[in-house]
DNA sequence: ACGGACCCTAAGCGCTTGCTCAGGTTCGGG
DNA sequence: CCCGAACCTGAGCAAGCGCTTAGGGTCCGT
């Protein structure tokens, strides 16, 4: 596989960031972000962290709320090819949804830092950029609920509210950025297993 | 029902902190918090809406993390109540699990402002605050494993792995306090019996 | 050898932060 | 009418914040 221009999920993290300095400071800031929370990091820690002055990150950016937001989309532009190269595997609906939750839980464990800041710093940032990253997760929304609508419409899931139950199964998906530690007793690969059994159990029509 | 000296989990929220004053600067704070964060609220800001001089809330406080100990530690307590009372409250393990998910949710969602702050904000506290907090976390943990390893012993559930699914139901319930919104087209009631019926399912030996 | 593009730093500016403190206001009891 | 306790404010301090600016190395083509 080659390492040049890859746009996918996880191999090469921030290889699309360039020059070096520049991936250097964000890739501190991901961590600093992660640790601290975006409001309680200083740009002094996030410079430090890249061994540089706290001057050279304007040198790379205009502002610290800009790191945050090129952290946010970069994030979730790699969070939604998971969920769609899941969507468009072919299958079933019930090994389509299988695999978008297997995926996109394995995407929240092994990059939790990431994912962290991607799902949680959202308010900190300004009101045009929010409103950028706000469509990206309205189009993660659109891909679990069409699965699930065409599960129903198989005949495959009895799922009473569609709407509701994307909303849960998303839910659940995140909230293991929250929670996940690499130091825990589970692997992302089986976090993502065990996550997409439940999620099968909750739409399934029958066993 | 009186008013006076309760203990639960919904009705007049803050009445055990008093005086009157520190009451006010306390509401303010959960506020501020669940709309800005911790560390983006300024002391000024809080003072501010409780009508008072940034100086009046040193007064009642020692430091602006002693304020938010007090929130976490109150909502953490009414939270875990209502876990337990519907651990307690008789019926099949089901019944018991359906109504700890649906009263917890609720919880979630109809005081999100305050579960926000309790729920987010975590890691803005002081170490000694913080373990006293995740001790109460490890309860509400072990309330809810309690019911779903019952339910596998009487055979009502067919659960393979008892604590990731522990970790997974508590987590969907968490989740309610990040995404609900009172403008949204769900009451807190709709939510509650929309994810208890999905647990329900999650956990469920057949249908 | 040299001019200039590029990248970085030391120093620091203006402002906001959490928090302090001396002093003023309010009010019930004697 | 006065006292003391309870409660609050105006003013401000030291520290830390995001960000700017003047200037200095380094390395390229020529």
């Amino acid at each position: 596989m080659s390492t040049a221009e890859e746009t996918d999920g996880d191999s090469a993290p921030w290889a699309e960031v360039t020059p070096e300095a520049a991936r250097r400071l964000l890739v501190a800031a991901v961590d600093a972000f992660a640790e601290r929370g975006y409001h309680a990091t200083t740009t002094r820690d996030i410079a430090g962290r890249a061994g540089m002055s706290p001057a050279a990150l304007y040198i790379h950016y205009k502002t610290k709320e800009e790191l945050l937001h090129r952290i946010s989309r970069i994030g979730h532009d790699r969070a939604l090819f998971v969920l769609e190269a899941a969507a468009d595997g072919g299958g079933t609906a019930a090994e389509r949804l299988a695999e978008a939750v297997r995926s996109f839980v394995r995407w929240h464990a092994e990059r939790h830092t990431t994912a962290r800041v991607v799902q949680y710093e959202l308010d900190a940032l300004g009101e045009e950029h929010r409103t950028e990253i706000v469509e990206l997760r309205r189009r993660s929304d659109a891909v679990v609920r069409r699965i699930i609508g065409e599960g129903v419409q198989a005949g495959e899931f009895d799922v009473p509210d569609v709407p509701g139950t994307t909303l849960a199964v998303l839910s659940l998906c995140i909230d293991v950025a929250r929670w996940f530690n690499e130091q825990g007793s589970r692997t992302p690969d089986e976090v993502g297993e065990l996550y997409a059994g439940l999620v099968l159990r909750m739409v399934a029509a029958e066993r």
